[in-house]
DNA sequence: ATAGGTGCAAACAGTTTGCATGTAT
DNA sequence: ATACATGCAAACTGTTTGCACCTAT
């Protein structure tokens, strides 16, 4: 069975507070704060169980570490840059935009990303 | 100037001929066969140019390896199971599926990418 | 001839794992 | 008391870079 630990709760709020998907490495340095002694691998290790129950969700931009965000139902749609590699998150009510897929038959859908490429005001 | 080598023109080619993405290892070991001491600092220096390009376009999956496919103007949708991590590709008609994103000004779409996350027949 | 390309090996970055110790239950 | 969790360091994987040699221009 699981155990409430110190770092479990910190960890976990810590992404729940954030208002922007953080890689591990973000999340290790801001729980420091915290517990200064907090291993970067059990943020790894939290992150990732994290994961596994869908309390969070892991998404990957090209040439950058996987960042994790809350997930509080409502998916987000994220643009990225293709020169600069940045990222831009999209206010679009994506429950309205997106697409009702038909799935084939066993598939189970319970989200979705929408990655928009492209370019920036910067490099355009 | 660029210039025009065995190497660079294999690597496209091997990319182009693909009908999936490709890691860079898979298509790293897919070019040995044509040239066989073909470096894999080399295949990633031209994924990478051609990326710049925008010939090619890498799709990250959580915890695998960039893919890189084909920019063909067709751009596709995949499915990825939040158990297994296994990659699907949808037959579907995106042009007619996506939203019609408005963006803000200064940005330019070039393409777009939706992922949908769930669980695969054999997870569910 | 010469600037860019190649192969190899070493360096790097992100992530995972082994293990002795700590700590919720 | 006993398993699970932690911290540290080492191991791994994917990717990039430095450099001497090679080759298309």
């Amino acid at each position: 069975m699981p155990r409430r630990t110190r770092q479990g709760t910190l960890i976990l709020e810590t992404i729940r507070k954030a208002k922007r998907p953080l890689t591990p490495a973000e999340l290790h340095s801001t729980a420091l704060k915290e517990i200064p002694n907090l291993g970067l691998a059990t943020t790894y290790r939290h992150v990732k169980a994290l994961a596994e129950q869908s309390v969070v969700v892991g998404v990957d931009y090209p040439g950058q570490p996987t960042r994790y965000e809350w997930v509080d139902g409502q998916d987000k749609t994220h643009f990225t840059c293709r020169a600069c590699d940045k990222l831009f998150a999209l206010d679009i009510n994506q429950s309205d935009e997106l697409p009702n897929l038909e799935m084939p038959p066993g598939f189970v859908v319970s989200g979705g990303e929408f990655i928009v490429y492209g370019f920036c005001p910067n490099c355009s």
